[in-house]
DNA sequence: ACTTTTTTTTAGACAAGTCTAAAAAACGAA
DNA sequence: TTCGTTTTTTAGACTTGTCTAAAAAAAAGT
């Protein structure tokens, strides 16, 4: 069993994740960016991940994970996420403490910790955010019928689904304004120039920026 | 607040344990052992955590831990002990299979969580391996009356109170021969040249060699 | 197609933590 | 006290992961 360093698994996550959301191969600038860190940085780390059989990579190419590479970024997903539904359902945290001490369980190393984690839990579909959690197996349940919030249209009735996690102020200011996993929401207004979206939930009014609707998914009724 | 390595902190671990037993100072050449590097290593991490002036530290002085180093070295105990109770009373850990992953969690920064996982397990006094768990305070608290069963005298009724944590085979022997925290035992036996003692536990005998008898704590009845 | 800009890689450096080999200091026994 | 042994430190090297600066390749604009 290949022993991964804890900056070779932020990598992998960091590359699974950008692979979510664009086809094809991811550039080293973007994960530089991503990793907070130097593409030359990233360009050492590529070839020795590629080296490990994780991804290919060729010069100027970008780089793609392979099988086994996805198996264990998805590993290290199961885990973040297992460990901040812990956090949250078991230690009392608030769904906006959590990320970051996950980014360091995530790398605690036990399949069978994992597994009796998840059992614990009462094996749980999705994390305190709303993100899918990989099985012990490594499939992922889809998780179908989810739009984000910019996407929304004039009139939509829907449900919060889910929010990115790692911004711990973005979380607050959810917290804030009373949104939370499985709100009710109606989609009242658009602006097209800039993309703001007003909704209603429990009898008031909300507005949001294009940034923030990026950052919340729902599903419609 | 100080943010130590992992490496610094497992050392800190290291020479407070060693100061346990000794009095004074602790040398390199042990604390390489414990540690399982070399005592060029030793010398390299002395001078940094001296410099931040986590322990003192002179040539061929040996070292010791300030107050600043000891506080450091009981959280992480604090820490360990704690996951350790967690994953045997909440996960269903046998206590021979804990210390590992222990290793990992004691070095997971958050105050916060310690504290939480501390109430969540119900403030215990103890781990697994019967060692006190440091409070929130850094204070640990006193295990009186207790001795080791290699200096029990013969005749002597007593119960067990503690096992040391770091050997999986020694903690699976026990489990094995049924011997666990809380078992009544009485001393039969000692041979005097080899230091070796029998005991009797639920109706059987069974012998120890001074190596085992020195890793198991006994409260005298 | 040629030039300019952007992206990516290379080259060389550094800090942390480890190692081996050799030197220096301390210890201990005669 | 003196000499051999043990302990400890130093010197120099290696690995991992990072950085800056410069070179090379790719992409974009005219
Ligand atoms: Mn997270
Ligand atoms: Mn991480
Ligand atoms: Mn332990
Ligand atoms: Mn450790």
């Amino acid at each position: 069993m290949l022993r991964l360093t804890q900056s070779e698994e932020n990598y992998l996550k960091a590359i699974f994740t950008l692979s979510q959301d664009v086809e094809g191969s991811i550039s080293t600038n973007d994960l530089a960016e991503k990793m907070a860190t130097k593409a030359s940085s990233v360009t050492d780390m590529l070839k020795k991940l590629c080296e490990k059989d994780l991804l290919e990579y060729q010069k100027y190419q970008g780089c793609e994970l392979t099988n086994l590479g996805s198996a264990h970024a998805l590993a290290i997903i199961r885990k973040h996420r297992l460990w901040e539904t812990f956090l949250v359902d078991k230690l009392s945290f608030g769904w906006d403490e959590v990320h970051e001490i996950a980014e360091q369980l995530e790398h605690i190393q036990s399949t069978e910790l994992t597994d009796r984690l998840d059992e614990f839990l009462g094996f749980p579909k999705v994390d305190p955010h709303g993100e899918p959690i990989p099985g012990k197996d490594g499939r992922i349940e889809s998780v179908s019928n989810r739009i984000l919030l910019s996407e929304a249209s004039v009139g939509m009735k829907a449900v919060i689904m889910g929010v990115e996690d790692d911004q711990t102020e973005f979380l607050q200011y959810l917290n804030k304004i009373g949104l939370h996993l499985g709100t009710p929401i109606e989609v009242l207004d658009k602006l097209s120039f800039d993309g703001s979206i007003t909704i209603s939930m429990d009898d008031r009014q909300v507005q949001f920026s294009i940034t923030i609707a990026k950052q919340i998914s729902i599903k419609p009724l």
